[in-house]
DNA sequence: TTTTAATAGTTTTGAAACGAGACTATAATC
DNA sequence: GATTATAGTCTCGTTTCAAAACTATTAAAA
């Protein structure tokens, strides 16, 4: 499946290449330190031909990096790149929701927590070039510098449709 | 498909919900103020049938709300709930993800910005319940309130094997 | 009041993706 | 050289999905 239509779209793209079903949980996986296929499928549930599709699109997509691994057998430990690293916000995201919209205040399984004070994180909030937290109203959608005429006009009608934000 | 295994996790549970492939751009729609079956139809190329039964999740699961509109025919509009809109962080995540590693600085289609400024977003960071942004490499996993023993034994494991941070 | 047109679906059918289990390959240890 | 642990691949039945035809509902036009 590609998801994109008339307008090009860094949400799609991004939904593209970690937008299926396990990709995210193998993610996941790998933040929580296990990076071998016996490991990430015990901890998961996923069948064996769909992880290692999934491991060789992400290899192939940059986010993850194999490598040979010293062990008993033919054994690999698959590391997350810098690109996979930077997927830990869309995890701390869905993690919030998730702990707040699912599980409620109380009874939440897993925490981010900051390491010093064990306090837990609240939430992810936007934060500009300089590192100022910006508020959620104040944000909006814009037509970035590689923006196409489709995209530009769809946010011109969202804008108008008095959407965002 | 029901995604979970060993340990409750919020992340699988939230995937649970809006993991499939389909409802984060109908999500996004909403935000982009595309309410209307067929426009959000138009907007990703989703097919009928698919969208019927995503937007019946949806407002299932209290993401979206259905609401006569007054029109031609028969028509209705989705609004987001607060749970949805709630996912404007997980939205954004993706969006910044997508503009870094896929499309590239200088090639970004679409952009948070603040509205005032105009100047870019630059990324989603942790704030703690005072709101002060908290360093990346000061945040783990911990174990919540709700954890079972599954839960605690794996962030456990996690620990040990050096993960997180 | 009947007809038309717009919208939002449902149904059907073939194609693609997925899941479970059997089987294979590779390499370190015994 | 045999054994064993690991990481796959292959096959086949099931489920999900996509595309297109069809149906239902209602506001506006005639």
């Amino acid at each position: 499946m590609k998801v994109t239509h008339t307008h090009a779209c860094p949400i799609a793209a991004a939904l593209n290449v970690i937008g299926d079903r396990w990709t995210l949980l193998i993610i996941r996986e790998a933040f929580y330190g296990a990076v071998r296929f016996g490991e990430i499928r015990r901890n998961t549930g996923i069948s064996r031909n769909i992880l290692s599709d999934r491991l060789n699109s992400l290899v192939a997509d940059g986010i993850l990096e194999k490598v040979k691994y010293a062990d008993r057998g033919t054994s690999y430990v698959y590391h997350l790149s810098e690109k996979g690293r930077a997927l830990e916000t869309v995890l701390g995201a869905l993690l919030q929701w998730g702990n707040e919209y699912i599980y409620g205040e109380g009874a939440e399984p897993v925490q981010l927590v900051e390491k010093a004070s064990q306090r837990p994180i609240k939430a992810f909030a936007p934060v500009d070039s300089e590192g100022r937290v910006v508020a959620r109203q104040d944000v909006t959608f814009n037509a970035g510098p590689g923006a196409n005429n489709a995209t530009r006009k769809r946010l011109a009608d969202a804008a108008e449709a008095g959407a965002i934000s």
